[in-house]
DNA sequence: TTAGGGTTAG
């Protein structure tokens, strides 16, 4: 990598550069031109210029050169002019790591990183800032924890950068905790560490202890939430379907005139939607004035939670229109809006056109979504064929075959259920949901006892599965109901009551569902109640039945696995109770909202 | 001359 300069040769033309540095005028004026400059052939100009007088063998001039092509994402040219150097320093190890960084090269950051100790530099706290960002980047744990040992012995770890970038990393890393003890050591916080925590809980679904430190800021600190902080507390609001606490957040951007900003506006698009609220997310989008790939994917998303596939492919069209480049993400968007509106040809065009039109490579979470959507039609055989070719990492490849599991329970293809929950099974990958599932395959085609016996088989060998819960936010109320779990139902006796006669009126009408739906419809029989339990969406929709004046419209977010059966559950529903529905889908989220969340707030 | 925090995914 360096190449060993005669030290006599070096030493000649240090002294002609330092002559010509304090004689020539053109040198701090070339100094000037590095810091200013903003293109690459400028640069390349300008480092022909330094080269002749010899003044890239002083190392200050050197890292200026270092830092213009680091800033003007040239990695190759810092490279070079690095390499070219006879004693590069902290500074010029620390331009180029953080240009590796910067342009997307985490691990090669880490590498040069590790060369440091052979050339007998040694790091500074701009060193350490930038390879824990390198390790927050690659979610890489072990090597993070290795850096900060290293802080540590350094005796850096009062540094307030440093310690904001540990906090990141941990968070990134998926140890919360970790972040939370090198927040709690800071001697000092400003809004950048505070900043840093909050994101760690809401980036880890700990929203709630995310808005709590958000409160604590607001009291402990005279400075103001600035618009990074805005928005991990949106993403809080937004992984808690918080739509109260979101408004109230969408107020401070508002009073900080933040509203127009891409990523706040990202944030805002999805939180509305994941708190059922889709309208509101199609205004602020509507409002952001240029919007980038991350607003049009969030909004692409946002239609696709609620069923409304055209909508998203509208706006998946509108922004190449408008020569916006999609991403992978987008495209899980848009193949995730496909799936959920049966709109299979044009679902599986966009997945053939990914690579061929927009140079993406389909990855493990593309299939997934086409095993999905090929799964949910009934296009099983097909499904399992493509779920058997995937080869990825096991937790993505546990997503395939859950995926696979959840359409052959719905369609009732019990071999195909078998075969995925013993991959899930065999792989130790989510083992307790694949059980529940299989059983209840098991359920559905009638085979009762090899149901049960599934049920045995987890309590003997100690598989515990954590209650599914559905919660009702009525006022700025949330209540709470697990599946299975009357004990945990507020006003139990009267939401069953009230659901038997619900179930008594709509047979009545001639519905039927399956044992998904959201009626008493299959659970007469004591063994078959034993087994799907009672849905914790049931006892929250009796719940809001009860709690909810009529002529209020109820919004219930719900899983759109279950839509198709349920859909119509709920216009009947609607007309038994003299009730106004209006389902909405948010992935995982069982809401039930009151009228309240029409008001105009912020409009 | 070198450093930290935010958004979209099943």
């Amino acid at each position: 990598m360096k190449k060993p300069l005669n030290q006599n040769l070096v030493s000649v033309l240090r002294t002609a550069s330092n002559f010509s540095r304090q004689n020539t005028p053109s040198h701090f004026h070339l100094i000037q031109q590095l810091r200013n400059c903003k293109d690459s052939s400028s640069a390349k100009s300008i480092h022909a210029v330094l080269i002749k007088p010899g003044f890239l063998y002083d190392t200050f001039t050197a890292n200026h050169l270092i830092s213009c092509y680091v800033r003007l994402r040239r990695i190759d040219s810092a490279g070079q002019v690095f390499d070219e150097m006879s004693e590069p320093n902290v500074v010029s190890w620390t331009s180029l790591i953080s240009g590796y960084v910067n342009t997307g090269h985490p691990r090669m950051a880490l590498w040069l990183f590790g060369r440091m100790p052979e050339c007998s530099v040694l790091p500074n706290e701009f060193t350490f800032s930038t390879v824990i960002n390198a390790c927050s980047i690659l979610s890489d744990l072990k090597n993070g924890r290795k850096i900060h040992a290293h802080v540590e012995i350094l005796g850096l770890q009062s540094n307030l950068v440093v310690c904001s970038s540990l906090v990141d990393m941990y968070g990134k890393c998926n140890d919360v905790d970790g972040a939370q003890r090198v927040f709690d050591l800071m001697g000092c916080r400003n809004v950048v560490s505070w900043t840093s925590i909050i994101a760690a809980y809401s980036q880890n679904g700990r929203g709630q202890e995310a808005l709590q430190l958000f409160r604590e800021f607001n009291r402990a600190m005279l400075e103001r939430p600035n618009h990074f902080m805005l928005a991990s507390v949106i993403n809080a609001c937004a992984s808690l379907g918080r739509l109260v606490s979101g408004k109230v957040a969408h107020g401070a951007v508002i009073r900080q005139c933040y509203d127009l900003n891409d990523v706040i506006a990202s944030a805002m698009v999805d939180m509305y939607a994941k708190c059922g609220c889709v309208e509101y997310s199609d205004k602020v989008f509507r409002r952001i004035p240029n919007p980038s790939v991350i607003p049009y994917t969030s909004m692409i998303v946002a239609a696709a939670k609620y069923g409304l596939g055209k909508v998203s492919l509208q706006l998946f069209e509108e922004m190449i229109d408008r020569r916006i480049k999609p991403n992978d993400v987008t495209f899980v968007g848009v193949l995730h809006a496909c799936s959920h509106s049966g709109l299979v040809d044009e679902g599986l065009q966009h997945f053939e056109s990914m690579y061929e039109k927009h140079g993406i490579s389909p990855n493990a979470k593309h299939h997934t979504c086409i095993v999905d959507m090929l799964g949910r039609t009934g296009r099983l055989n097909e499904a399992y064929e493509l779920a058997k070719s995937i080869q990825a990492e096991p937790n993505q490849e546990a997503l395939v075959w859950g995926t696979l599991l959840s359409a052959s329970r719905l369609h009732g293809r019990v071999d195909i259920a078998v075969e995925a929950s013993r991959r899930l099974i065999d792989s130790n990958q989510q083992v307790s949901g694949a059980y529940v599932m299989l059983s209840n395959a098991y359920a559905l085609s009638g085979e009762w006892e090899t149901a049960h016996g599934l049920r045995s088989e987890m309590k003997r060998t100690g598989v515990r599965k954590e209650p599914g819960c559905s919660w009702v936010e009525i006022k700025d109320l949330n209540y709470v109901f697990y599946a299975g779990d009357l004990s945990s139902c507020a006003r139990r006796s009267e939401v069953v009551t009230l659901l038997r006669e619900l179930e008594g009126k709509m047979k009545q009408r001639g519905y039927v569902g399956g044992s998904m739906g959201l009626v008493f419809v299959d659970v007469e029989e004591e063994a078959k109640e034993e087994i799907v339990g009672l849905h914790s969406e049931r006892l929250a929709l009796g719940f809001a039945l009860l709690s909810i004046p009529k002529g209020v419209t109820i919004r219930i977010m719900k899983n759109l696995r279950m839509c198709r059966d349920c859909h119509e559950a709920f216009k009947l529903i609607s007309d038994i109770v003299e009730r106004e529905f209006v389902v909405r889908d948010v992935n995982r989220f069982h809401h039930f909202r009151s009228g309240s969340c029409t008001c105009r707030d912020f409009w």
